[in-house]
RNA sequence: GUGAGCGUAGCUCAGCUGGUCAGAGCACCGGACUGUGGCUCCGGUGGUCGGGGGUUCAAAUCCCCUCGCUCACCCCA
């Protein structure tokens, strides 16, 4: 049997209807902040990530799914989508638009890792960026928009975390001053480290081994030795956040992976995730599409991983998008069996989801099934009926049954009250 | 790239140191209740024990290889 390829998923219905609801959430939210979408390719030359990710990265030295076309170039599925955005805001002059420009993105990111529990090799972000701005404004903007998502869906637990990255200059500054204080006690430190102190000394920062936290613990945090102007740019973007209500932690440990962020970092993690908590990154990257070669467009953006928020959403978001809003229509015998379909497309058309039974399976066993999978109403269709142009309709939650006309089911339809809440939680 | 664990019915698993070991529960289909669910009882469908090789009189059970899955490290969504 020919399976899929490690790392990837099938995405299987009723659970499609989860990520189709969070997509249709994202679309509203981000929308209504002044974005609209932006579509660009699953795969780009290789060249724009290396440039815009970073080399050092570990997305760009082991992560990539890299091959050669026909013609010998090379092309990579994206790992991220804020370097495609960059490259079409180059490529089709947005810069000539009014700015700043507000795109979202929903789609999906390949990255070649072993698999492990919310890590994926193709896997959906849903992102959004602000382009055009440098505003501390911008960003806090930003994390109002991702905060008023959350809020949407139900969160109730998830933690922001925020950090100052300082300015390109002030990190390489600040390199040295980690490795100055590092270098002395090298030998305290855990392999990973020690290694890290030559490649990406930041990262010793954030290592998860004690000892290695005891001695981070006494080097200066990156804030106190940036620069003026960065600065103030996070102490204003932290004092909006505060205006707004919206919680989050300062984080002085935060360091994020991808090379072009500068300035505001964050991350947002859920406690209900286990290892991979991350739930959502992003930051400023004000010098990135300079980098690949256009003007100084400052931007500022967010990436949220959808496996990993489809997996902790709650419960009541859960039952809400699962329910099943369909009449199911039960045919009884061959003369009702016949005239079904005809039946279920004139109630579609007149607004009505409706599922027909077409296995021929009895009536206690569609009734079991109806009530299994969440109907709200059965509609039976027997002889009786046909002859009488009704159909039997059973409210399976009170019991209760009526008779009612085929062309009034409709109106019956839009007539029952909205589904109880009672049922929550109760797929997950 | 490194390390560990696991692969037996659609699902969750039992099967002790090789000898009725091919099973249970759930699910599915049917019946008790000839057109009425969420309870109960009864019956039924369903498995090359991941695949290949080896040891043995005998392998789901032991050994080797292989494929797949899971978890952790690294790193990240």
């Amino acid at each position: 049997m020919i399976q899929r390829p490690r790392g990837t998923r099938d995405l299987l219905p009723p659970e499609s209807r989860l990520w189709q609801a969070v997509e249709a959430v994202a679309r509203e939210v981000f929308g209504s902040f002044g974005g609209a979408e932006i579509r660009t390719p699953l795969f780009e030359a290789t060249e724009l990530f290396v440039r815009s990710v970073g080399e050092t990265t570990d997305i760009v030295h082991k992560e990539m799914y890299t091959f050669p076309d026909r013609k010998g170039r090379s092309l990579t599925l994206r790992p991220e989508g804020t370097a495609g955005v960059a490259r079409a805001w180059l490529e089709n002059r947005l810069g000539e638009r009014t700015q700043p420009l507000r795109m979202y993105y929903i789609g999906p990111m390949f990255r070649y890792e072993r698999m492990q529990h919310g890590r994926y090799r193709q896997f959906s972000q849903i992102g959004l960026e602000i382009v055009g701005a440098d505003t501390p404004l911008a960003d806090a903007e930003l994390l109002a928009a991702m905060h008023e998502f959350f809020l949407r869906l139900g969160f109730d637990d998830l933690e922001i975390h925020l950090n100052n990255l300082g300015d390109p200059e002030d990190r390489a500054r600040y390199q040295d001053v980690i490795r100055a204080a590092l270098e002395p006690r090298r030998s305290e430190l855990c392999a990973d480290c020690q290694r890290r102190l030559e490649e990406n000394p930041l990262r010793v920062l954030d290592c998860k081994v004690p000892s290695c936290q005891v001695v981070a613990a006494d080097v200066p945090a990156l804030d106190d030795v940036a620069g003026e102007a960065s600065r103030r740019h996070v102490a204003q973007v932290e004092a909006q956040l505060r205006r707004l209500g919206i919680p989050y932690v300062r984080n002085r440990r935060l360091v994020r992976g991808l090379d072009y962020y500068l300035r505001t970092v964050f991350e947002v993690v859920s406690p209900r995730l286990g290892t991979n908590a991350v739930l959502c990154g992003g930051g400023r990257y004000d010098r990135l599409i300079a980098d690949l070669g256009g003007p100084a467009v400052p931007g500022v953006g967010f990436a949220i991983g959808e496996d990993r928020l489809v997996e902790v959403l709650p419960a009541g978001f859960k039952a809400a998008a699962l329910g099943t809003p369909a009449v199911y229509l039960v045919p009884l015998g061959d003369a009702a069996g016949t005239a079904a379909l005809e039946l279920a497309r004139n109630w579609v058309r007149a607004g009505v989801p409706v599922e027909v039974e077409i296995t021929g399976r009895s009536l206690k066993a569609a009734l079991k099934r109806a009530d299994r999978d969440g109907f709200r109403v059965v509609a039976m269709l027997g002889d009786d009926e046909l002859a009488a142009g009704t159909v039997t309709v059973r409210d399976l939650a009170a019991a209760t049954q009526t008779a009612v006309a085929f062309a009034a089911v409709p109106a019956f339809w839009r007539g029952l009250p909205a589904p109880a809440a009672g049922r929550e939680g109760e797929r997950s």
